[in-house]
DNA sequence: CAACACAAAGTAG
DNA sequence: CTACTTTGTGTTG
C-alpha cells in the first residue's frame, strides 16, 4: 500500500499538523530517489524560503518516517545535518550512499 | 519565553 | 580567507 500524496495529506491533518508542516511532509515525499533537497531548497518550494529552520522541525515529527525519504534532506553546504529518525545520521548517510545521492 | 534536523550576513583575526 | 557570533523564521514545549 502506498501512500499517496491526498491519503497523506489527510493522516496529516487527522493528527492536527499546520498548514507549513503538511506542506513540508508533502514536498518531502516528492524528492525523487537518489536525489537530494537542501532544507532552504524545500523551504522555497512551499512558500516560506527563509523557514528553513522550521522546515527541519518539521521533518523532526514526522508521523509517516517509513514513507517520508526525510534522509534525502540535506544542509545547503553539502553536510547531511541532523537525523532524529532511528538509526541517526549515520544511516542517512549510509542510505543516500546506497541510492548515489552523494558521492562519498 | 526558549529551543530547534538551518542559513546568511556581520565581526574579528 | 577562515572562525565565531548574531539574526531570521515557524512550530513546539
Amino acid at each position: 500500500m502506498v501512500l499517496t500524496r491526498d491519503r497523506a495529506l489527510e493522516i496529516l491533518k487527522k493528527k492536527g499538523f499546520t498548514d507549513f508542516q503538511i506542506k513540508v511532509l508533502l514536498a518531502t515525499m516528492r524528492i525523487p530517489k537518489g536525489e537530494t533537497v537542501t532544507y532552504k531548497e524545500l523551504a522555497k518550494m512551499i512558500g516560506y524560503p527563509k523557514a528553513y529552520r522550521a522546515v527541519g522541525t518539521a521533518l523532526s515529527i514526522n508521523p509517516l518516517a517509513p514513507q517520508i525519504p526525510c534522509h534525502r534532506v540535506i544542509k545547503s553546504d553539502g553536510s547531511l545535518g541532523n537525523y532524529s529518525a532511528p538509526g541517526g545520521t549515520r544511516l542517512k548517510r549510509k542510505m543516500l550512499m546506497a541510492e548515489g545521492a552523494i558521492k562519498k
